[in-house]
DNA sequence: ATCTAGTCAACATCCCGTGTTGATTAGATT
DNA sequence: AATCTAATCAACACGGGATGTTGACTAGAT
């Protein structure tokens, strides 16, 4: 996602007008690594606006998504998680606080080499590769080191 | 997922009953390979067995992903996806028709250096690697040469 | 034969996201 | 400054997906 002057820029470019909410939006989205929740967002816009809309919050977003701006995150099942980040990067999923983090991917010409598998499947036309860690975030990992439940899948934090 | 017969074994070892619903579950599940939804298991299991309930199927995937037996793929933001294939493997995931196609990953040996990667970030424990691919898949691919609307994201199939 | 886990129906509830409507506000442009 | 029109708002309803609840009933496992 481009600077929020920036971002100014472009929607006027494209014939979208420049409201104090979908500004907003912007500052609140900018420079975020937390790929944060629709929702998220909706409470950080309205710390600075508080009459804002939970509809209008999530048509910007939406917006932004159409534009290109900002990417869709889709590691779980719970709800859309935003990310500015349009930049090549990959990300860790920790399975116990759902937190999603970058992962800068210097070895990205080795994933290149799957999209040359890929060619075994002729006619499908791969547009984009990400890879996903899954395990324990620092913080998750160090934190109870007994009583620990297998497999419980089926638990899940509000 | 192991055969019905091996699930059955492992069933009865964790003292858990086995029951035709449950076995029903099983071999509705056993050697898809298209990435089913709970509503999908269950339509099929309602053609041999009209009275199960939409419940006890979800219930009997829950408890099949709780032994490890299942896995549930997280790729979008649609309803809960399980694959029986719990061997290691990639996905493909078609951005038009939005079906997951297996992808057999011989490169496994480059993603476990994304791995190394991660020892970069001291005290996260890597569980586990996906590699996702995104695009047209062949079919859809073929299907509309012209009429292409631009980022039409918000577009989804019902 | 008994005990108890499973199942069922028929609800309700929750979450996330979107559709609706009609009135109002306020950018963009002239 | 006036106009046109997109955008926003409130206050709803609704939809899909998944789970919780209750109480009665069924049927594995031993």
């Amino acid at each position: 996602m481009r600077s929020p002057e920036a971002l100014v820029e472009r929607f006027r470019e494209d014939g979208l007008k420049v409201t104090p909410q979908r500004q907003a939006v912007f500052s609140a989205l900018h420079g975020d690594l937390t790929h944060p929740t629709a929702e998220i967002i909706w409470d950080r816009v309205r710390l600075q606006m508080p009459t804002v809309s939970r509809r209008t919050v999530y048509q910007v977003l939406n917006d932004l998504v159409s534009l290109g701006e900002v990417l869709v995150v889709a590691v779980d099942n719970g709800p859309t998680r935003f990310d500015p980040n349009v930049s090549l990067h990959d990300h860790f999923v920790c399975s116990i606080c759902a937190s999603v983090i970058d992962v800068d991917s210097d070895e990205r010409s080795n994933v290149a080499s799957h999209q040359t598998t890929l060619s075994d499947f002729p006619g499908f036309e791969v547009e984009s590769v990400e890879v996903v860690f899954r395990g324990k975030c620092s913080s998750c990992a160090s934190l109870p080191p007994a009583s620990s439940k297998q497999h419980d899948t089926n638990t899940r934090q509000k």
